[in-house]
DNA sequence: ATGGATATTGAATCCGCAG
DNA sequence: CCTGCGGATTCAATATCCA
């Protein structure tokens, strides 16, 4: 029992020292995590390679064209290559982990469920599933599916008996008192954040918002906890760390990516929280379409409409559009064109009516949000 | 070629015929879909159980079960369990898809990782990931995580040839003229909907709120199409489906939810037609070859066409071409080659100069299509 | 300087029919 | 199967330009 003995100070200091810490490796990140001393760190976050499959260009309806994620380090022959590579690192850095430590994975639906699985089959436990909600997504251009505007994360720990570290209070402070959810809102990483080379260009293709990581960090690591990113890119992981008092381990292949992640992280100084006031999220108005107040059963497909004067009506649609005549589309755009008007708002102009009385279909809008308001108060 | 004389009505007539259309079948779902006729199905909505113990009888996971046997082999043993459950039934679901057929799934981090994974082993092609945002979830008691609240959603085609049905100006519209993104607001099933027995208990324990599959509905089918849902419970698939003027295919096991959802379906008035009406989107509107807006005198040859800021011009020829500099071909092809894009709606492009007033050719366009809507109607 | 208009851009599995 | 081509398609946040 003399390993017991040992004050956990002195033990830290020990660990240290045998560890790079505030530093970025360079190279193979299963190499280099499996020459690590196990059993070492407290968090890991991954932003692993995607697994994109793009087989042609993407262009904007103004004919610009989308510069796509296309790099070596995203290419992999099949779903059978991606999860080789998905349990090799995952088994490394689940060795790595002390044994109450966690881990961070970030994809997208290309590639999270083979991480999940993976994860769950190596016996890492999982504590929840977070949705990046992205303010500013890319839309989609085509028409053809619904805008891509999340991204998924998964936190897991090393084993079912990790007691981790999850700090309730902090979280629940910095969401105004109420218990922080699974889902966040954040703006992806643009304007001054974002790296950029001589060409003003990228320097990273997926640069993420040091507001994610920030989240993250606050929730499940202490001050002084050392947090490992093997895929480490332009180390927003640890210039994160470095604000918030935690220690890095970086591990990056691309000499581009360290060179910039270094000069980034230099001029940081340490435990300087800075960044805090800008992460707590605006509370902002729900926005409520017209189509959920038929989707929620609140206006029944066929029923009519009409303004305050009653000299137009209009019927609903299952899909949410009115009719009116000839005239079809959005409340506000039907609204406009029986009265010949190059705009109009919909949730004003239009009436129903119910239970004898004639209302606005802004008032029900205004019910449904007030229930969705009092329901995540 | 006897079979292409047969007219789409009278097959989708006989297709009906052979399958129990508006129904429940009662039993085991993997059974009853292997003795369906295979390619006759639209679209399938599958609300699998999470539970990954398969012995005890698919019920949903205890949350209460702490002290668990911490022995790797019985856990590996479930999920190999659970994934082999998972590949069975989207196997046989996925014979049942017509060419063009989709898929979606619902699930939380307990189970939709392992769905995901096997969706696309099984070359299903992934179009989104959706996320419902629960608007009123049920807090997280103990305060050692987030909030679960969210679930998954993944929606995929049955290959990645299929041209799946997506109504996008329907889901844009309903969304206040913008996008419909990834991530949905919806409150929990709760109140008058939820169904309820005679001890006022829930009927079923993840009865899905109607709103949800509205919207699933109403943007990946049309009016008419055949909808199967495989874990049928309470029958929220049903109800809505009828209510859209979808036809369903309902598959459950347990009696007392068969019942429930046959009481609740047939007090349910069909959709009226007129409501269930979409907008037209312009990609399936009357094709008008430009030729002719010259062969009905719109446009005379030798008439000067020009881009907005008058920066290109070209000149209309007798047969539809135009001519542009050294250019010549569609207007389409010319409005590409003088801006120097892959390609271009010369539609949108090109316009021209009638009674003083600048107006693109596709307002000509219009003129024509309204004329070819008031004869056919 | 300031405000308004215009241009740029982001992890994207992004068309469909006729011949 | 393939090729060719008509023509439909974008939201929010920065950055830049111009009056």
């Amino acid at each position: 029992m003399l390993r017991t003995a040992r004050t956990a100070p002195v033990a830290a200091a020990e660990e240290a020292q045998r560890l790079p810490i505030d530093t970025i490796l360079v190279g193979d990140c299963i190499d280099h995590m499996n020459s690590l001393p196990a059993g070492s760190v407290d968090l890991i976050f991954a932003d692993p390679p995607y697994n994109l499959q793009l087989d042609q260009g993407l262009t904007r309806p103004d004919q610009s064209k989308v510069d796509a994620v296309d790099d070596d380090w995203d290419k992999f022959d099949s779903f059978a290559h991606y999860d080789q590579f998905t349990r090799a690192w995952l088994k490394a850095a689940r060795r790595l982990l002390k044994p109450d430590g966690a881990l961070w994975v970030i994809g997208s639906y290309h590639n999270i469920f083979r991480v999940g699985t993976a994860l769950q089959d190596l016996d890492f436990w999982m504590l929840n599933d977070v949705i990046w909600r992205k303010a500013n997504p890319m839309p989609n251009f085509r028409g053809t599916r619904f805008t891509n505007a999340h991204e998924t994360l998964i936190w897991a720990a090393k084993s079912q008996k990790s007691r981790v570290t999850f700090n309730y209070e902090a979280m629940k402070l910095a969401n105004d008192d109420t218990q922080m959810r699974s889902d966040w809102l954040f703006p992806i990483c643009t304007g001054a954040e974002r790296l950029k080379d001589e060409d003003d260009g990228k320097v990273h293709p997926t640069q993420k918002p040091e507001a994610l990581l920030f989240r993250i960090l606050n929730a499940t690591t202490k001050p002084g906890d050392i947090v490992l990113d093997p895929f480490f890119g332009t180390g927003t992981t640890g210039a994160v760390a470095r604000k918030l008092g935690r220690h890095f381990i970086g591990i990056e292949r691309e000499q581009s990516y360290i060179d910039a992640a270094r000069q980034r992280i230099a001029t940081i100084r340490p435990g300087v929280f800075e960044a805090l006031q800008s992460v707590k999220p605006k509370r902002q108005e729900t926005r409520i379409p017209f189509g959920s107040l038929i989707e929620q059963g609140l206006i029944e497909p066929g029923a009519q409409l009409f303004d305050l004067t009653k000299r137009y009506f209009a019927m609903v649609r299952a899909d949410g559009s009115l009719v009116s005549g000839n005239h079809q589309g959005s409340i506000h755009k039907v609204g406009a064109l029986v009265q010949g008007f190059e705009s109009c708002n919909g949730w004003t102009f239009w009436h129903h009516e119910q239970a004898g009385k004639v209302a606005p279909i802004d008032d029900l809008r205004a019910g449904i949000r007030q229930k969705l308001d009092l329901l995540s108060a």
